[in-house]
DNA sequence: CATATCGGCTTTTTT
DNA sequence: AGCCGATATG
């Protein structure tokens, strides 16, 4: 009756079965159950990757379907890719034919290559990312006369992100949603936004779903098609799906009614993008009869680690409610330490790392979790003075440089001469002295004309329209960009792109700019060039760049491990370090001023996925002061801190972490600005300038292993200001005007028409006029 | 048309 | 504090 009795003979009879060995009884239970709806409640760490990937090898090998006719959805390229390597290894080189397994957007891609045109798009069409998309929104809304300073692009741009993600076409707006953005005008912008991407022949990411969808909806033959195709719909990480992305799920699985989910609620993040754990709410009422099977057995983590986690997140209503448990036992406390600031936490990190690699801990096993991009910076420049060897994953991608995207725009203008957004970003890089005034006549001829910009450019050059010096520029860079035409119909794409980016005179610019970084993007584009070797056309290379733009290169060195929580999910290490767990910055100030209990309730979800990364040790840091937009700025620590139960978690109190306390007792007593800083807090900001913390140094009671070298007392000295004398009316930000009273070295006395006498440094006050 | 300077804004999180 | 875009200046 199970499928694994009807074993096919290139599987060698042997026992135990190699695919179900070593899966436990839920596990097989979702293997084996490969026909109708189910839903996988798979907490952390309880192997659903295994059981999915099992299940998928179960189908083919049973030759239930062939790998194409099965369609696997999974959220990150990382993890197709992690999928398509373990199927390869469950069931061998079967798996290159799986062309349906990827993200969401690449299968959305590849399906709307093949019917672009019902959409009124050419097959041949470009994604835009978001930098181009927000260019083109400037330009709409300049274009309508309407000040971008009101009603920005990016608020634009994310009512539009939202509206795809909600599978809203411009027509399907209702008044409410309209109102979101300049007034009432959310449908007509988004109206001409679209109309304008269609005129380039191109789409965003979430036109990549939303046309799609409506294909789907709009075209029976279609959508049969691929009901037929598709006998298996596998789905990772449901929590996640949006709603366009659920719709196009239910679609196509409403044939074989052969689909599969995964998720866990406990491990929704992704909210403000659209994911609605809702969908996995409903799951049981849109695929009636649907069996539903929980993993709670949680091979990662040690116990104290576990119930640390699954504690906080009790913290939580509205919970599917699952028990994780685990067989392993002992294993160290949830670890917390406080620190003084930012950088003794990026140095505590440091020194942590060092002693456990000095146990022999292997660095690959070791991660940073930060829960937002710009935390990385302090950490990494601890890193980079004491050499210690780490890899930060996400931030600056690769394809989202400067030099990456100029290059990508010669390629793309070469593939597809109606993209404007690459023309413009191209015309004059390098500078070859076109300025605005010719793209603004450029321009007007082809909206006259109702051509792309690289057509009306060649036109205008046969008219008088353009001083003969630009005339002569344009006229050589047209020729230039006709010539690669033809180059790249018989040269492949890595040797097309060297020609170019020499004859475009690209990289002779870099070459004489000798800057610090000009180096460095010259290497950039050499290893553009070698990337692109994998590719036999330009259309591949294109397409990949825009999709797969992830920057993990395999990078197997020994390096610790920098990224933020989100991306981290999914992923699992030895040691974890968790930073910033202050009031602010996690859960994040944003979270707490908006969106209220669901906002607090995700940002808790971020912190159990955050901890149930640890597999033997979790240690959580908070600082008591922090610079934020360059103002430094004192904290409590998380919440989740205590919410975590007390009996897993141990804390390491140091007189400089328990801060605050302290903090405000020697203040009052030996700081002779303290009233500075209790006035400042008074204000409810809790910002107190940069020299509150300076003074304070010399009172911090841990001793420190090194004097800081370049950071000796001579930054600190008294530098008096040449320019502010005796009874100069000077300005300061947060006492407003005042007269200097007295000078001391750096620190002045002054009285502050509305804020009384102060002391503060002189660098804090400029002159009034 | 290119460079210098000022001022405002930023920090969630990603395909 | 740093980055970007908008202005002022050469």
């Amino acid at each position: 009756m199970f499928p694994s009795c009807s074993r096919v003979s290139q599987f060698p009879e042997s026992n135990p079965d190699p695919l179900l060995d070593g899966l436990n009884d839920p596990q097989r239970e979702a293997v084996l159950t490969t026909e109708g709806p189910v839903l996988m409640l798979a907490g952390a760490g309880t192997g659903k990757t295994a059981a999915l990937t099992a299940r998928l090898a179960q189908i083919v090998r049973t030759r239930r379907a062939w790998p194409s006719e099965i369609l696997c959805v999974t959220f990150t390229n990382k993890a197709a890719r992690e999928m398509r390597e373990r199927v390869g290894h469950l069931v061998g080189p079967a798996v290159e034919g799986m062309p349906w397994l990827g993200t969401f957007h690449s299968i959305a891609a590849k399906l709307l290559r093949r019917h672009a045109e019902l959409v009124g798009l050419q097959s041949n069409f470009t994604i835009i990312d978001t930098d181009d998309q927000l260019r083109l929104l400037k330009q709409l809304i300049q274009a309508e006369g309407l000040d971008e300073k009101r009603w920005p692009a990016r608020q634009l741009a994310g009512c539009i992100d939202r509206w795809k993600n909600k599978g809203l076409n411009p027509g399907d707006l209702d008044a409410l949603e309209n109102e979101a953005y300049a007034n009432g005008k959310g449908q007509r912008f988004y109206q001409l936004y679209q109309d304008r991407l269609k005129a380039l022949n191109a789409c965003d990411f979430g036109d990549l779903l939303l046309h799609m969808l409506n294909i789907l909806r709009t075209h029976r033959d279609v959508l049969e098609q691929y009901q037929r195709r598709f006998k298996y719909v596998m789905v990772d990480e449901y929590q996640d799906t949006n709603q366009v992305q659920y719709l196009w799920l239910r679609l196509l699985a409403q044939g074989h009614k052969n689909i599969c989910v995964v998720g866990d609620d406990d491990q929704s993040i992704y909210s403000w993008r659209g994911a609605e754990v809702a969908n996995i709410l409903r799951f049981e009422k849109d695929f009636p009869g649907a069996k539903v099977i929980r993993l709670e057995q949680n091979y990662r983590s040690t116990p104290h680690i576990l119930a640390a986690a699954s504690g906080l997140i009790d913290a939580n209503s509205e919970r599917l409610g699952k028990t994780l448990w685990t067989a392993l036992n002992g294993g160290d406390k949830v670890r917390v330490i406080g620190v003084w600031d930012g950088p003794e936490e990026a140095r505590r990190v440091g020194d942590e790392i060092e002693r456990l690699e000095r146990e022999g801990a292997p660095l690959s096993q070791i991660a940073i979790l930060v829960r937002a991009q710009f935390q990385t910076r302090e950490i990494e420049d601890r890193f980079i003075a004491i050499g210690m060897a780490y890899k930060i994953i996400g931030g600056f991608r690769f394809y989202e440089r400067a030099e990456i995207r100029d290059a990508l725009a010669y390629l793309r203008l070469v593939a597809q001469p109606s993209d404007d957004l690459a023309f413009e970003r191209i015309y004059n890089t390098p500078k070859r002295g076109l300025g605005d005034k010719t793209l603004e006549k450029i321009h007007r001829h082809a909206r006259a004309r109702g051509v792309p910009l690289s057509l009306a450019a060649v036109e205008i050059t046969d008219t008088d329209e353009l001083p003969a010096r630009a005339r002569n520029t344009l006229l050589a860079l047209m020729r230039d960009v006709a010539r690669w035409r033809d180059l790249a119909k018989v040269t492949a794409p890595a040797e097309l792109v060297r020609t170019l980016l020499d004859e475009s005179g690209y990289t002779a610019a870099l070459q004489a700019e000798k800057t610090a970084e000009s180096a460095g993007r010259l290497e950039n584009l050499t290893e553009l060039a070698r990337a692109m070797e994998e590719y036999e056309t330009l259309g591949d290379f294109l397409e990949h760049v825009s999709l797969v733009m992830d920057n993990d290169k395999a990078d197997d060195a020994d390096k610790v491990t920098i990224m933020t929580i989100h991306a981290a999910k999914g992923l699992e290490f030895d040691n974890v370090f968790l930073v910033g767990w202050e009031e602010g910055v996690f859960p994040s100030q944003r979270a707490l001023d908006e969106g209220g209990l669901a906002s607090l309730e995700e940002e808790r979800r971020l912190a159990y996925v955050a901890i149930t990364r640890a597999r033997r040790r979790c240690t959580i840091l908070h600082a008591a002061n922090r610079r934020i937009y360059g103002q430094w700025t004192s904290s409590i620590p998380s919440r989740f801190i205590a919410e975590m139960p007390e009996d897993h978690v141990e804390q390491e109190t140091t007189l400089s972490g328990g801060a605050s306390l302290w903090r405000a007792q020697w203040s009052e007593n030996s700081d002779p600005f303290a009233h500075v800083a209790r006035d400042a807090a008074a204000r409810g900001s809790h910002r107190g300038p940069g020299w509150q913390r300076a003074s304070t140094r010399e009172f911090d009671p841990v001793p420190r292993r090194l004097p800081e070298p370049g950071r000796s007392a001579a930054s600190f000295a008294a530098k008096p200001r040449r320019d502010v004398s005796l009874g100069a009316r000077v300005f300061h930000d947060k006492f407003g005007y005042g007269t200097v009273a007295a000078q001391e070295g750096n620190k002045l006395e002054i009285d502050f028409e509305t804020a009384g006498r102060k002391r503060v440094i002189d660098s804090f006050v400029k002159l009034a006029e």
